[in-house]
Order: C-alpha cells, then structure tokens, then sequence
DNA sequence: ATCTGTAGCGCC
DNA sequence: AAAGGGCGCTACAGAT
C-alpha cells in the first residue's frame, strides 16, 4: 500500500493521505527500510528536497517535504539499530548532511552492484536494471522528469514509492550473492566509506580566484609565445612546405603563415618525420608523445621549444579558466564529484556528463602555482597528511622479498640506491648513501625498472624509458628478479591463481575481487590454442600463407596472447593498488567516525583524497591534535592490511596544499 | 552541428 | 604474440 505523508486537509484520491508521526510509528519495529530523495536538482546547498521515501515492500510512504522537512525524520534516519537501503547513497547523503543529518547504517544497492561485478563495464547499476535483474519488475523513470510539488499527481507517486518498494528485496539477492562470493567484507567497508567521500564532496575546497587567474594569464601569455617561437622556427629554418607563401589580405595581423597546428600530434608527427627526428617507439608506432622524443632534444633545436609549448598547452586547456566555473555561489568553494569504485577499488574524481562542470581535483599539477591557489578559510588551517612509500611497503608485505624485507626493517634509507646495489654488481660494495651521488644514472635507471616492474613491465618497457637496447633492457630486467627472487615467486604465484579463479583477489582483508572482464572468452581462446594439433595447423597455414591463417587464425592467437599479457599484468598490479586504497578507505572512515563522535562534523573538514594522501582543513586551534589523531588512524589502517612491514604517515600542518 | 574514438598528458 | 597499473580531461580527426 502506497501513503501519502501531507497535510491532513491535503486530498490524493488514490492513496490515503497520513501524518508523519503515524508514518514513524510504523517504521518503530523494522529494522530495513528503503530510503530516496527526490530533489529539485542535484546541489544541496541550491536545491531543495521535494519527497523523501521511506518503505518495505508492503508499504511504502511518499513524504511532502515542503510540509515535513526531512528534519521529521532524523532521529529515526540516525537510529543505530536501523539500516538505511539506498541506491546511491552518496546523492541522498549530500542532501541529508545539509540537513544536519547523518544516517545511521547504510546498505547502498548500487556500491553493491559495483562490488559484485567489479571489472566488469558491461553491467549496468542503475536502480532500474537493478530492479528489474532482481524483481523483474520495470520502474517508471519518465516520471522523474515530472516530479514537482504542484504535481504529486498518481504516476509521480507511485514512481516514487516505486523507488523504494523493491529495495529490501534487492538487498536480500545482493547479499546472497555478496556472500557466496565472500564479499561481504568488501561491501561492508564500501556502505561505511559511502559516508566519508560524500563528506568529502560536501565539505569541498576553497579556490582563490584571483591566484588562479593570474596563473591563467601567465600561462596564456606564455603559450602564445611559444606558438611564436615554433611558427619562427620554421620560418627560420624554411620549411618551405609549411610556409604559406601567399600574402595575406589580413594586414591586422591575426593570420599565420605557417601552415601547422602545432596541438595536433598527427600533424606534428608528420613535420617531425620530414625534419629527420626519430618518432618511432620500440613497437614500431609513430609518437609524438614528449616521454619519447625528449630524448632527441639535444639533437633537433625545435624540441626544446616544442617540449614546453606541450607543457603549457596542458596547463591552459585542462587546468585553465574552466576551473573557476566550479566554484559554487552559496560556499564559494569547489564542491567536486566522487566515484566510489574503480576497478582495483580506489575512487577518482572529476566527472564530464556532471549538471555542474566538475573538475579532477587528484590530477592538478602537483606544484606550487596551482596547489598554492587553494586555501583554508579564515582562522583555519590544512592537515596534509600522506603515508610514505604506501604502495612500496604494500608490495614488500605482499611479496614478502627477504630482500625488500630486510630494507624497510633496517631502514637503510634511499630505496632506488638500495635497488641499484642489488642489481649492479659493481655498487655491491659501495655504501648505500654514496650511490645516490656518485651513480645517479644507475640509480635511475633502478628507479625506473622498479617503477616499470610494479606495473608488470618487462625488458622491453625498460629499454624504451631509458633509451637501451633490447638486451639492455632485459638484462636489468633479470637482474632485478635475481635480485629479489621473492618477487618473481609472488608474480607467478597471484598470476596462476588468477587463471585459475577469474578474478583477481585485491586484499586478504576484506577479500574484494576484480573480476577478469570476458574472462570465458581468454578461456575458450586458450583451449582452442591448446588443442592437439593446433600449432601444427598453425604453422602450415602460416607457411602457405592462406586466408584462414591472416582471417582466423592470426588474429585469434593475437588476442589470446594479448589478453593472457593483461590478465598477467592485473594480477601483479591490482593487488597493490587495491590494498593501498582500501587503506586509506579505512583510515579516512576512522577519521570521519572520530569527527562525528566528537561533534567536529563541518568544523573538521575532509577536502581532498588522493589515494595515499588525506587532506584536512581545520580551525588553527586543533590542527595540531588532528595532526596526530590522523597520522595515529592512518597508521591503525595501514597495520590491518600490512603484517610484516608497517607503513607509516606523515602530516603537515600548513596554510597550504603541500604534499 | 554533434557524436565517437584516439593521442597525449596531468596525478598517484 | 605483445610489450607499464589505475584514473579523467582536452584537443583533434573522422564520422554521421
């Protein structure tokens, strides 16, 4: 049965209008209860709340907020006793929060979906495929659109009840299966951190406007003089086929004459081609990616001036004027979105399709022109807090190397010199402090195998950072396996059991998985490539060079050795990604439950997170006890997902965003 | 005019 | 046989 919560002289002819108390004293004795919003936008500090829903499958009770504010129902919304059923709960948070509300426990059926198909893209986690995977039912999602308070008419209402009605259903099927797949820790952890990141979001980060404008003029400034410098190159060095030599009717000047755009790479790779650079990578394709040509700016004078036309050109077009158009009116901070589950299970920032632009405020250039525009409000002050090394230590514990072991136990300092005298053997005897100095260029190139190995590189991902040869590459590759053997044995170890499973396990904590996307279908590429015979086949074919072997069986042993490659290399990564990000999950949820305990809610501020890395703004007077309380959660954090080495967190207080 | 895919590059 | 993990945004290029 479907109420209306309203006045009592409010007449719905098709639903029986009741009050809110009568509504509360229903949901007294149950303990699962399907919660929505339907708002008027998506900004709690602009919009407003239009309904709010509250149901089980029986009943499900449709509440006029321009007569019951959600305020009515805070007390029952922060019973501990009481679990909320949200689909996406991140939206009806927001919106709760700036009703000084904070609700109890939440089950979110849409971090559910997320955590059950985790690595898939092909599942859809809308309330409407939920509901109908689930309940087979189909939910109105038209009468969204119609939702105003002058037309709480029929289909509204029961689109709205509708919203609520399937939820306890839908979480009972979720939990069957979250537990069959041993996720239940997982969703857990995701439905208690729903809370934290929407904090985030809504606490927001100040930008001052007018130091980022004047970052955007120097950078505008700039960039048209480095167009300048490259259009005068060509001039200089004639280039005839990029010189337009007829002359222009445009005496005021705005036309060029050479006949390039200089932010178009196909276009900059066919002039570096004519001008002799090397634009091929090791795999034969054709760049004009700076990682790669920046190695031949010694050689080719228009590199340098290129190299840091590309630089700026970043800066003007992402990290531009744009920006500012996130600042919202009412707090005059920058409110961006979140999203909670990515495929190792950290969270990213920004979103395109968003009402409101929406920037990526984990991707800003980490200096002080651009971090240094953001500021605390008057009287407050920034917690920065990061744990060092997080992923290296996460991957020490995980591969349990007695050599990596043995570097974080002694603290012998510098972990690139420490890699380097591994590898080398002529640094075997050299100290560890000197090497940093003394061979700079065999510490880097360390550093960057180390790097490139974590990320499942190989030999040949190492000779293309460094420049070396094929062989080169491969031998540092070797050797940095002889070096730590541990590695080697845990690679092969997460790699065959994810052949084997279908997924990749993330943690040992709270067991989250990846699951392989078309993982039957590497499967079925794997047992034809195995079948008797099948290489002999192959071979003939391929020497009669016959359309079945270009058609068929070319392409098919291709994708087979390409998505074994990916899967590899998933399972190396994952794992260490997605135990970093489930710690600082953790830590930042420790964090939050300490700033609510403490009716800190709005005065602590959590701003930013950026996978190992919380970001506080807090009055002046408690920076220094928040300092400690969240280097002290991070730390509690790190220490549930890390046995043998711990990780260890280091904040700073600042008026600034530092790192 | 609008959509989609890709190259390139910012962060961790 | 291919060849570095995770993300999001912008410009270009080609398509409709």
């Amino acid at each position: 049965m479907i109420y209306v919560v309203d006045r009592s002289d409010t007449i719905y002819p098709d639903f029986p209008t009741i009050s809110i108390e009568t509504m509360l004293d229903y949901f007294k004795d149950k303990s699962e209860i399907g919660f929505d919003t339907e708002t008027t936008g998506f900004d709690p500090y602009t919009d407003k709340i239009l309904t709010y829903q509250l149901g089980i499958s029986t009943d499900q009770f449709v509440v006029n907020a321009e007569y019951y504010p959600v305020r009515n129902v805070k007390e029952i919304l922060e019973d501990r006793s009481k679990t909320w059923i949200m689909h996406n709960a991140a939206f009806d948070c927001l919106f709760l929060y700036h009703n000084n509300i904070i609700p109890s426990n939440i089950w979110d059926s849409f971090l559910a979906e997320a955590v059950l198909y985790k690595g898939d893209p092909s599942v859809r986690k809308a309330l409407s495929d939920v509901a109908y995977r689930y309940c087979n039912v189909t939910l109105d999602k038209a009468a969204r659109g119609l939702i105003y308070r002058d037309n709480l008419n029929k289909r509204v209402i029961n689109y709205a009840a509708g919203d609520v009605k399937f939820l306890p259903a839908i979480k009972r099927n979720q939990e069957q299966l979250l537990d069959s797949k041993g996720l239940m820790k997982s969703i857990s952890l995701e439905n208690k951190f729903v809370k934290v990141l929407t904090y985030v979001k809504y606490c927001g980060i100040k930008l001052n406007a007018d130091c980022w404008t004047n970052k955007c003029n120097e950078d505008a400034k700039l960039l048209k003089s480095l167009e300048q410098q490259l259009d005068t190159w060509i001039e200089d060095n004639n280039i005839k086929e990029y010189i337009d030599t007829q002359l222009s009717l445009d005496i005021f000047g705005e036309h060029r004459k050479v006949k390039i755009q200089w932010s178009s790479p196909k276009q900059v790779v066919a002039l570096f081609k004519k001008l002799g650079i090397p634009v091929w990578t090791a795999e034969d394709k054709e760049t004009a990616d700076v990682r790669h040509i920046q190695r031949y700016q010694d050689d080719f004078s228009i590199l340098p001036i290129y190299i840091e036309y590309k630089k700026v050109e970043k800066l003007v077009s992402t990290y531009g004027m744009e920006v500012l158009k996130n600042i919202n009116s009412i707090t005059n901070r920058i409110h961006t979105s979140f999203k909670q589950i990515m495929k190792t299970g950290r969270i990213s920032s920004g979103d395109k399709s968003s009402a409101k632009y929406s920037i990526n405020l984990q991707n800003l250039p980490a200096d002080e022109r651009h971090r240094g525009c953001f500021i605390p409000e008057e009287g407050n002050v920034f917690v920065n807090a990061d744990y060092s090394q997080q992923e290296a230590v996460v991957f020490a514990n995980k591969t349990q190397d007695k050599n990596l072991i043995e570097f974080f136990e002694k603290g012998l300092g510098d972990m690139h010199s420490y890699i380097a005298s591994k590898i080398y053997p002529e640094l075997a005897e050299v100290p560890l402090a000197e090497i940093k100095k003394k061979y700079p260029e065999l510490r880097d190139k360390a550093k960057s195998a180390s790097f490139a190995l974590q990320y499942g590189g190989n030999g040949n991902t190492i000779a293309d950072n460094l420049n070396l040869t094929k062989e080169e590459g491969n031998n540092i590759y070797l050797a940095y396996f002889e070096a730590f053997p541990g590695v080697r044995q845990y690679f092969d170890y997460v790699a065959r059991k994810s052949f084997e499973d279908g997924y990749v396990l993330i943690d040992e904590v709270t067991k989250s998985k990846c699951f392989i996307f078309q993982f039957s279908e590497y499967k079925r590429l794997k047992t034809r490539v195995n079948n008797p015979g099948f290489w002999q086949d192959y071979n003939r074919e391929k020497q009669k060079g016959s359309v079945t072997f270009e058609n068929i069986l070319k392409p098919m042993v291709t994708k087979y050795f390409t998505m074994k490659g990916q899967i590899e290399r998933m399972a190396y990564n994952y794992p260490i990604q997605g135990t970093a990000a489930a710690m600082t999950k953790v830590a930042a949820l420790y964090l939050f439950n300490y700033i609510v305990e403490h009716k800190l809610f709005h005065r602590v501020k959590i701003v930013n997170l950026i996978h190992d890395e919380i970001i506080l703004e807090v009055p002046e007077e408690l920076a220094e006890a928040i300092a400690e309380q969240t280097k002290y959660y991070m730390e509690q954090a790190g220490d549930i997902f890390c046995n043998i080495i711990p990780v260890k967190a280091v904040p700073v207080v600042s008026k600034k965003w530092e790192h």
